[in-house]
DNA sequence: CCTAGTGTTATATTTTACTATTACACTATA
DNA sequence: TATAGTGTAATAGTAAAATATAACACTAGG
């Protein structure tokens, strides 16, 4: 996997499980590949995974059990939430962002607008 | 100034920089605060403040002109340039990170209206 | 010429993230 | 009961960012 390196990794493998749980990869109830494989997957060390699933888990997103594995939460609707919680988070930055560059709100919607546009041209 | 500490000050302060120009609170030609006073403003060290300003300096966003103080460049196309990139940057990470989410195109388009509609609820 | 204001650079120190390595604790199963 | 697979934790070392502090280089004005 590739790191921005502006930001801490454990910070990026914890929004990266966020991620694999908000699109149905990882469901509630589902085992995660162990922590020594992750860091294998992740390129990273054990310690680092285990920082960031170690605030997962203090977050209640998902349940450890030593010798067992660690699991997704089976509580759906705090997947849901958390999801609805990312959507937000993602909203409240560029809305902040273009708005401190003196965008107005229909200028803000139209650029957005704008660019998923002009994606077809040279993307997927 | 309040920093995000999951993102390097020196990144933070040329992000902060670049805004200022942008909304035309620091316009072309404009001299900036000395160093030692940014250094005071941002409640940084000097050495935080250079090395923002030096990569700034490198790409030709600002000028320096030793035992005078530091300049915004006069060339109005670069601003203008480094803007629309600023932007750009904005909606290729909302829209990636939403994409990733799951949300179709007309799904990101419609959170955004809904977002901007609501926030007129509580805030301004 | 001197001084105050400016940018520039260097050194040493602290803190944080990350790594490498090892050990320990628990579970399942052959 | 031994062993392999799992999570957990501790130690030591490295690197990057930021700090404190000091010195150097240049400019302008008295």
């Amino acid at each position: 996997m590739k790191f921005d390196d502006k930001v801490p990794i454990y910070y990026q493998i914890k929004n990266h499980l966020y991620h694999e749980m908000m699109t149905g990869t990882l469901e509630p109830g589902d085992k995660l590949p162990a922590v020594r494989q992750l860091a294998v997957d992740l390129t990273v060390n054990v310690n680092t995974v285990q920082r960031a699933l170690g605030e997962m888990i203090t977050e209640g997103t998902i349940e450890s059990q030593r010798g067992k594995g660690n699991f997704v939460t089976m509580d759906k609707n705090r997947i849901t939430q958390l999801k609805e919680q990312l959507i937000v988070e993602q909203l409240e930055r560029v809305y902040n962002e273009l708005h401190a560059l003196n965008l107005t709100d229909e200028q803000i919607i139209s650029s957005l607008k704008t660019y998923i546009a002009g994606r077809g041209q040279q993307h997927d």
